[in-house]
RNA sequence: GUGGUUGUAGCUCAGCUGGUUAGAGCGCUGGAUUGUGGUUCCAGAGGUCGCCGGUUCGAACCCGGUCUUCCACCCCA
């Protein structure tokens, strides 16, 4: 019986065209990654449980994918408690090992593991597969890529400003503008909290804010107010919700809001070095915007916050984000070495690139030209040719059985080859080939000795 | 994890309030065309209607379960 193929929710085949437009979007990012000095690594698919659980929060830990231990794993559990069927401590029981849920606790690991050998500050880059027992909706999957490039060991702020010249670079070179990198910064976030006397609901506080933009004044102020805070405190906010103008208004007006707040101001000011550095070294085609709403990843970020906004009109959430750690790996035992990384969204910006329709029409181009399969005598000057041909870089290939011309140009046809060489008795005895340019539908003869000439 | 949605030929989809043999377009195979693709014409192949169970004389259609798709929430790239 023939059972019916199919895959796990969430993942994805992808075809020949897709590998490619996947595979350009990769180099771009990879090329910047090196011209700005990162260094690659890899590191396993699957971790040790518990150097993933407890980093990601509750909502991390419930999404990530658990591996089932091998053997018979329901011995160790103990009757009772597997009587109390309780799924969250049973699971612990039965699992070790787990699938990567994403690239900078990996690296984290790695860093501390590796030490030694590592100089310090360490700039590496990953791109590799990450999993999420999520359930999957528009640009959201449960096996998709991320690009990482993160430094570890450097405090510097020029870190950051590199990171936002790295997003434009990349951004830019795959024709994608209008792009916005949001910025912000916990620092900013905990001063506010402070401020207006919710230091405690700082999480709460900055989760609700965050949903601005999607449930606006009024659904913010509602979830905030369920959540325990104060209506004085978010009356103190109130020039948060209709935060506008430049970034150098921005600044001023976060500047008085925070003056009271020590790590406030610390994060006002981080904010002003990284925008007065941006500003006066220009950008290609991003644009960097100060946003107090951005909160994503609090759970181990503590200063820059960055997020990459898709242009205008296009509806996808974030094709980027990223921000500062500074004690990461802290939890693996080597304190005070401070981190700063930043993602790229892999699926999503294909996705964008694909409905803004700027993939070059050459990425899915594979082959440059069929020779048409005349018969045993014929495919042997054909391979004679392919063989200069591919000595020089081109893409050639012999149809691989005499069938039907007709057959043949159809098949050329069918994936998209632009030129067709033929080589039948005629032209063989006369040391010649038809040349075929299958766009313009025109051909001519050419001496057999110049074929090497032709691209 | 919560709520909703979807599933019929390889693909995109019709299919009436439940009624004989489930259709179309595209694609595929062959032919018109034995050395010429894209356009055209002709013919053909291809479906246990997601899966399991129930209601009914009778189910693609109604009911329950399950899987899948997409969407929203939570969260996130």
């Amino acid at each position: 019986m023939a059972q019916k193929p199919g895959i796990p929710k969430g993942t994805r085949d992808f075809s020949p065209a897709e590998v490619s437009k996947r595979n350009y979007i990769i180099n771009a990012i990879k090329r910047h990654f090196q011209t700005f000095g990162f260094q690659p690594i890899e590191t396993p698919s699957f971790e040790n449980l518990d150097t993933l659980m407890g980093k990601y929060g509750e909502e991390g830990d419930r999404l990530i994918f658990k591996i089932l231990n091998s053997g018979d794993y329901l011995s160790k559990v103990r009757d009772d408690l597997y009587q109390t069927k309780d799924a969250n401590k049973i699971a612990l029981k039965i699992t070790e090992k787990a699938l990567r849920y994403d690239l900078t606790v990996p690296f984290a690991r790695y860093v501390v593991m590796h030490q030694n050998d590592i100089t310090f500050p360490f700039k590496r880059y990953q791109v590799q597969p990450v999993w999420r027992a999520d359930r999957p909706q528009k640009g959201r999957f449960r096996e998709f890529y991320q690009c990482d490039a993160d430094v570890v060991g450097s405090k510097s702020l020029w870190q950051e400003v590199e990171f936002v010249q790295l997003y434009d670079a990349v951004f830019s070179s795959l024709n994608l503008d209008g792009v916005t990198i949001k910025m912000n910064n916990r620092k900013v976030l905990s001063g506010i909290a402070e401020v207006i006397g919710a230091k405690e609901k700082l999480i709460d506080f900055t989760v609700a804010l965050d949903k601005l933009d999607k449930i606006g004044e009024e659904g913010v102020k509602n979830e905030m107010l369920q959540k325990g805070i104060a209506e004085e405190a978010i009356q103190k906010v109130q020039p948060l919700f209709g935060f506008t103008g430049s970034n150098k208004e921005k600044l001023q007006q976060l500047k008085e809001l925070l003056s009271s707040s020590e790590e406030g101001t610390k994060g006002v000011e981080e904010l002003s070095f990284i925008i007065e550095a941006i500003e006066s070294l220009g950008l290609k085609s991003a644009s960097l915007d100060i946003d107090v709403t951005l909160a994503r990843g609090l759970n181990y970020y503590t200063g820059a916050i960055f997020e990459v906004a898709p242009p205008e009109g296009v509806q996808m959430g974030s094709i980027g984000g990223g921000g500062r750690y500074d004690d990461l790996t802290g939890i693996f035992g080597l304190k005070d070495v401070s981190g700063v990384g930043i993602s790229f969204g892999l699926d999503r910006i294909y996705l964008v690139l694909e409905e803004l329709n700027l993939f070059p029409e050459t990425v899915s181009k594979q082959l440059d030209v069929l020779f048409i399969n005349f018969g045993e005598k014929e495919a042997l000057q054909a391979m004679r040719a392919i063989k200069v041909l591919r000595s020089k870089g081109v893409n050639a290939e012999l149809y691989p059985d005499a069938a039907k011309m007709n057959k043949q140009m159809k098949y050329a046809n069918k994936r998209d080859i632009p030129k067709v060489i033929m080589i039948g008795e005629q032209e063989l005895n006369e040391q010649t080939f038809v040349l075929k340019d299958m766009k313009e539908g025109s051909q001519e003869t050419h001496s057999f000795d110049h074929i090497e000439n032709l691209f």
